[in-house]
DNA sequence: TATTGTTATACTCTATAACTATA
DNA sequence: TATAGTTATAGAGTATAACAATA
């Protein structure tokens, strides 16, 4: 049952990432994004240990945003070995953006779900969430 | 409130998979080795299609686990065309002991949670399988 | 002609190892 | 010496386009 669980959260994960649009940035890109919107401007080593990614990894992920235009490196005053990563006007309005395209197809899948079966998500997604940490 | 369980499903799931061991093949590699599993012998077609990627990123997938020994080709007998993709011995274990591996930590975590969490997994479980099918 | 599988090529994401600059 | 970031390099997984073999 436990696997059961598990293959499903792995089907389901890949299913919503394949609802992607052309013009949409990779995955990665996106979780960077998000958690620049949602935690403001961070170290590239906060970044890569949030997403728990090398930080060679993270550090091209951020080079392609940047290229983009979608984030801005400033060197920290106090340190300046570290670098501070933030959202570019533009990167926070293709963070709204996204989000607004990435429910469409979830939000489809779950208006045609009944009552019942919603409330047990909604029951559920604290417990996913609890899972997902640390 | 949507965006949310699906952001919680894609940070779980990529958790999950984090929790990988040196020696484990990749997740798509795992995947195809699992559907053979369930589903018996396959075409490089029917395994794309369910898996939702196009034949020839199945097809270079296909060649790395023929090439670890985990599966075999053979031409369809009736349709020329077609091969037939099936797990040899060692693939038919390295499932077994993937599945044992990979329910580890998920279990280690399923066992921290109270009793009402769990009750609101498994009423979600069906569910969630429901989203992620189709 | 249409279908099945394959090869060629390219891009993203990941990693490890080695390097630079700063502390 | 140790730490933060970066560059170099390599491998997996994905895609599209073009091709071969068979129907």
């Amino acid at each position: 049952m436990d696997s059961d669980l598990r293959i499903t959260i792995a089907r389901l994960a890949r299913r919503i990432r394949q609802q992607r649009v052309e013009s949409d940035f990779g995955d990665s890109q996106l979780s960077v994004l998000f958690a620049l919107k949602l935690h403001g401007p961070q170290t590239l080593g906060d970044l890569s240990a949030n997403e728990r990614v090398t930080a060679p990894s993270m550090n091209r992920t951020v080079n392609l945003l940047e290229a983009a235009g979608l984030l801005g490196r400033t060197a920290s005053p106090d340190d300046r070995r570290k670098v501070i990563i933030e959202l570019t006007d533009a990167g926070h309005e293709l963070v709204d953006e996204t989000r607004r395209r990435r429910d469409a197809w979830f939000s489809e899948r779950l208006a045609a779900l009944d009552a019942d079966e919603r409330a047990a998500l909604e029951a559920a997604t604290p417990v996913l969430r609890k899972l997902a940490q640390e």
